[in-house]
DNA sequence: CCGGATTTGTTCGTATGTATG
DNA sequence: CCATACATACGAACAAATCCG
């Protein structure tokens, strides 16, 4: 397919997606991102440019660097020659993404705290507003996937209005890490209707600018999540 | 120049890099990131892959690929179809940056005093001496490269020892980002003398596995050089 | 140890998007 | 608003490295 014509299709059934021409390898590392989340590719799968070639209707160039975005991001592990596979994470390695989100969301929510306004208030009840309704009428693998989605993006909307760049790169490279996770561990079963719960105190705390209180809420909440994926998690620096 | 003899000719000015066949776009993004370091690229300077792929006989694709690379660590800034130039750092995004390193570096440090052997502290005190020797002799804006290169040297091995891969992934872009800043302001004047004795400390408390103190020690001179940077640092998280 | 099959790495030519006059 | 120059994005073919029998 011709990529000019792909990419006007593309943006056409997303919308609101930046009208500066979105590239292929974009659209490409976005698309197993998402393969990723759903478990549609297991740990230690290799990743094949060719395969993803066929399946794009491209050449190798645009499926070769979408693999290389991945790689950058750390979602799949890279030998020279020899090829991409979809990373393998080990215990120890959902421990340290859980230490880390512990130590930075707190941080970012404060932020946000102080410089929140009433735009991103709507942003984010609309949002959660969404998020109630997938959950309220869940629909299978479909609704985990459109749950994870959104949980993200009503996260990374708090994490945002703090206007720390560096620090939402780092937490949007923790949630990739977390997103090979979700391979291999599901959800339970009442995540999410705890999480409906949690949003809607996020959302009041921010209305208040109580950053304080937001933050050790997340972190809570967070380390509720951890002992899940790994019992035994315990926050070890204060 | 053939790629493969380049390859080859290049492991051996370095040695001890690593034998699996380098690829040529690493080896362009490491020297380019020795431009950024060494200041021969200006904040704002576009990069063109036509003049990349022409500066090392290569062509446009591993030059892009390589620019790709930076795009991904937060060197350049990028965009469709215009191209790639070296990030404008703001004064906003240096407190930003030192905030994170005064979070992140001291948890690796506790790690590290942790798992922390012999073999660790003699790498360190042989990276310390080439380190003081460069610093007792000075030889112009080749040793001041020369100084960063070492001291980040110096600093990764100890955070590698706590075996946390992704925080050593994020410390090391910070460090990256560092790096852009080192273009703008130059060392002080006493800075390479007061880094030996921070060194120094920094042994000894490793060899006495006193990660508290190593940690705490580790924050209070990264406040300081913080202040350096952008006076009135103040670090607001306890 | 070697040779074929597979996969990645590179080159070069062409198409397309962007900016400037 | 259009034309032109320039830089990037992509496609197809070839070269090199790895793996496996």
């Amino acid at each position: 397919m011709n990529i000019q014509l792909m990419n006007k299709k593309l943006n056409l059934q997303v919308k609101k997606v930046k009208l500066s021409n979105k590239r292929m390898k974009d659209i490409i590392a976005d698309e197993i991102m998402n393969w990723i989340i759903e478990g549609k590719l297991n740990p230690g799968q290799r990743i094949i440019e060719d395969e993803i070639a066929k399946i794009f209707g491209v050449s190798r160039v645009p499926a070769r660097e979408a693999i290389h975005i991945l790689e950058s991001r750390g979602l799949v592990d890279y030998v020279p020659y020899v090829g991409a596979s979809i990373k393998k994470l080990e215990p120890e390695r959902i421990k340290e993404v859980y230490m880390l989100r512990c130590m930075l969301e707190p941080v970012a929510c404060r932020f946000a705290a102080e410089k929140v306004n009433s735009d991103v208030i709507n942003k984010l009840e609309i949002i959660q507003e969404e998020l109630e309704n997938i959950v309220d009428q869940p629909n299978g693998l479909e609704s985990t996937q459109q749950i994870y989605t959104k949980n993200r993006q009503f996260h990374m909307t708090i994490y945002e209005t703090s206007e720390m760049t560096i620090l939402l790169r780092i937490i949007d490279m923790l949630w990739d890490e977390i997103a090979i996770l979700r391979i291999q561990m599901a959800y339970s079963e009442n995540y999410p209707t705890r999480m409906k719960k949690e949003h809607r105190l996020y959302i009041s705390l921010l209305k208040e600018h109580d950053g304080e209180k937001l933050a050790t809420a997340l972190k809570e909440n967070l380390e509720i999540h951890a002992n899940e994926y790994t019992p035994g998690f315990n926050f070890l620096l204060h």
